[in-house]
DNA sequence: CGTACAGTTGAGGAGATTCAATCATCGTGG
DNA sequence: CCACGATGATTGAATCTCCTCAACTGTACG
């Protein structure tokens, strides 16, 4: 069971709060005045740590909370009547995980780490309820919600489109952008995510996610090693995309306005 | 310019207020107690009218209302740089518009009448201040928003794992439930857009969708003359779909919680 | 009544999938 | 510490679905 995953790694704090975290210039607290993010401290659970395979929480489970990254990467997924498993999103320190399930009884999906992660958890009641008081609060909050439609927009608008190589160049492009804003390298990092779960997100067949990156590696795209990606020609990669504005930003989840 | 075509359909109210509105048990008003309801009238400007191909709201144009469809049909769309158009969604009376762009500077898409349409505006600055005062409101926005994500990923989900027909199924199976919640026949009706349009949004070649409507014809499943559809076994469509769990619904657009 | 436009139908081709086999990598236990 | 199994990743060959191109038919509207 999930829930004995999450219990069994405990709950203690990383940082004291909000105003000391490296990333709260891209998360909740860049939308409140220094002076009222005690308050939001106060509703928001520091720092709860998670193995890889760890379930943040689980599809059909009852909503509470939304949960922001601070460290590590996670995957959502639904999972049909067979058992077969549907990625949905994967998310990186500084993004928020939960909104499709804001004020649904259940979550729409599942979130599990994809390695050790740490994450802060948001109660949804008691977010609402400072919501109606700090307008500021609320406003964000509808951005957030508002722009991960829009992602998920531009997510239908690669796969209704774009070939197998666009959709990978895109999903490159947006975890070297998402790196770069948390000011990590752009053109060198670690996929966090095995290749089928790339695939099963893309819509695309392992095999293929495969003999595209070495194609990418080929063309001197990029140079792969496992997980280990470099981007050598980040224009390069633009170019497979120019047809689709944005679709760089289309995996980058909630985190900045 | 669509802006033209907005001011030549002149604004006049075809009934008085959400009170009285066929639609208030899908749209805004079941978020608020009957003695609020009035507070919303103030701030929603009700029932302009447009004809086919009428502009609501034009990509990157600057954001200011959502809009909650009254009667007719509305299709969103982005235009890529190169000009292509990229269809988003289709809208059904008591859906909203524009929640893809809430608390954005400018439109993300482009949203355009398929048919004689009349829409409801929904100012969003007035609004959200009335959200601070109405929690309920706020709770209601959180979910339309929150379940527009969820159909959206829904759309994702249908596009990177199904088929024409599945897909095509599903859009059928969408409508259908869209008008039945309005009461309206849920095997008999008009498509209000064209093939190509279906085609652009599910991510097919209009003569994809031709043929697998004339498939779904000789299978005895429905019955089309050109945009009249009738479903002959509503059942057998949503065989064809069985694999995944709700995407009946990821076309079904805000208006329900 | 003819000109657009929307929709249908057919033939051929391209991209991605599936099936299958091989290779690499990592964590674990002997 | 190395061998081993398991999982992840790569590569090849055959197949299939859907797209493209093309021609044709139907329909709406001036």
């Amino acid at each position: 069971m999930a829930s004995n995953q999450i219990t069994r790694t405990a709950n203690f704090s990383l940082q004291r709060g909000c105003h000391e975290c490296s990333l709260s210039k891209l998360c909740i607290p860049i939308a409140v005045e220094s002076d009222q993010i005690e308050q939001l401290e106060e509703i928001i659970k520091q720092g709860r740590m998670l193995s890889r395979g760890d379930y943040i929480f689980e599809q059909h489970s009852p909503f509470k909370s939304c949960f922001a990254l601070r460290s590590g990467a996670i995957k959502t997924f639904t999972l049909s009547e067979e058992g077969e498993e549907q990625v949905t999103g994967f998310y990186l320190p500084g993004e928020i995980i939960g909104l499709d399930s804001v004020s649904m009884d259940n979550y729409s999906c599942s979130a599990v780490a994809l390695e050790r992660t740490s994450v802060c958890e948001i109660p949804l009641d008691r977010f609402e309820d400072l919501s109606t008081r700090i307008p500021s609060l609320q406003h964000h909050f509808f951005g957030l919600l508002s722009s991960e439609i829009q992602q998920s927009r531009q997510l239908s608008m690669l796969l209704s489109k774009n070939t197998a190589e666009e959709r990978i160049a895109s999903l490159l492009l947006s975890l070297s952008n998402r790196f770069k804003r948390r000011r990590l390298s752009e053109t060198h990092f670690k996929l966090p995510m095995p290749r089928s779960d790339i695939g099963n997100y893309l819509g695309l067949a392992v095999e293929t996610v495969s003999r595209v990156l070495t194609r990418f590696q080929n063309q001197g795209l990029i140079k792969v090693q496992g997980r280990d990606i470099e981007i050598l020609d980040l224009a390069g990669l633009q170019v497979l995309l120019k047809h689709d504005t944005g679709c760089i930003e289309a995996h980058a989840k909630a985190g900045t306005s």
